[in-house]
DNA sequence: ATTAATTTTTAGCCTAGACTAAAAATTAAT
DNA sequence: ATTAATTTTTAGTCTAGGCTAAAAATTAAT
């Protein structure tokens, strides 16, 4: 069945916010991530459960069905091959592509994204570390930690990040945070939980809990 | 002022239908090239004409302002440059290209399309030999003959197609028949005015006079 | 166990962009 | 110069996907 933009951006987020948990979702939650009010996202609710997509009762929240989630892992495998694409190719930083990547995703082709893919070399990650679903709809589990989490002396490598905005990546460029980097943490400081860390073997840095919160690590 | 896909639709075909000819044209010719119903058309056109984009005065036709035909511009800009793309770079054939690129050309950003022309080395021309529009609006007027109207005996180049339905190009493939081949018109026949030819060295083929007067060529 | 606060849904409205059917203007044919 | 045919526009309707305001259900707090 034919999907439209509005629909696809909903299982996206969708998506998003199932992964994770086990609990049904909240119509408030999708409402922030859409940028719509709950009353237009209560609406699409019911019309993506019509076409099966979601199973949703009224009052009790939301969750993918698997036709649902292959749509959405779909629309993520074509974001994440663009975002190398933008990067790899054409030379753009990892903090300037999401927005480019939210339409490209978009292009209906049986067989673009699978040329494309071919052209990149099959790549397994995106820019920010994220995976790149296979064809079938397969995503590895990379069960990574949030920098917060690591123990302090212990020595970790940046695998990706949790968050993509712009302003967040363009710190850590700033920091000299890039994928692969080599991070030992030196210090948490318990009063606000900032961390202290040496990259490689440079001299060390601070950054916020909330920044660390929001990168992603392989001990 | 932002445009919608639908309102950069009908520049384009606008666009198209303009070129040739100096007269305004017409709601009807506008329809059969969109798919829409005229009344549909008439509806688009007030609002084009509300936003400067068109001269518009009821019942007597339509044509781009500067302002129209420079957005126009910039979507066949995107839509031949991708067209480059998916044959250069991801190994489509020129009759595969169409329809991706349609929908590609409405991708919006300010830097892409411009990384996009570097990395594709600058072309000049689509895989089907049309122009491709500069940054600045510029497009060469490039002055060729329809193959149907090459004389007896004369020797041409082919170097462009003047539709580019799937079919039209899969039979011009076929044919051995790809851009910058040598043709010689070895007969005309005045019956039906279909083409007798010679490629290169080969043998000789006949095509209809529907196919010659869709075949641009460079004497 | 009520009451209050919060969340979610319904009801009604809006715009973009399509449509059909009918009216009006233009063009062609007697 | 009328009349007929064609083209174009208007009027009214529809769907997708938003919105606000009010009602209903759920959850939290007395
Ligand atoms: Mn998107
Ligand atoms: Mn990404
Ligand atoms: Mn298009
Ligand atoms: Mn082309």
């Amino acid at each position: 069945m034919a999907t439209s933009l509005a629909e696809e951006n909903y299982l996206k987020i969708i998506y998003r916010l199932c992964e994770g948990t086990k609990e049904d979702i909240s119509t408030n939650s999708i409402a922030e991530l859409t940028n719509n009010k709950a009353a237009s996202v209560t609406d699409m609710l019911q019309k993506l459960a019509e076409k099966g997509w979601v199973t949703y009762q009224k009052y009790q929240g939301v969750r993918l069905t698997n036709i649902g989630e292959s749509i959405a892992l779909s629309i993520i495998r074509k974001h994440r091959l663009w975002e190398v694409f933008l990067v790899e190719k054409l030379g753009y930083n990892w903090d300037e592509v999401h927005e480019i990547a939210e339409q490209l995703e978009h292009i209906e082709s049986e067989t673009l994204i699978n040329k494309l893919d071919s052209f990149l070399d099959f790549p397994k990650i995106d820019p920010h570390g994220d995976p790149i679903p296979s064809q079938e709809g397969e995503i590895p589990e990379l069960g990574y930690l949030h920098l917060s989490e690591v123990k302090l002396n212990e020595t970790c490598t940046l695998m990706g990040v949790a968050k993509d905005s712009a302003v967040f990546l363009q710190l850590l460029t700033k920091l000299n945070l890039s994928l692969g980097a080599r991070l030992e943490v030196l210090e948490i400081n318990t009063f606000d939980r900032s961390v202290s860390l040496k990259i490689a073997e440079e001299k060390p840095i601070f950054i916020s809990h909330e920044v660390a919160k929001n990168i992603l690590v392989k001990i």
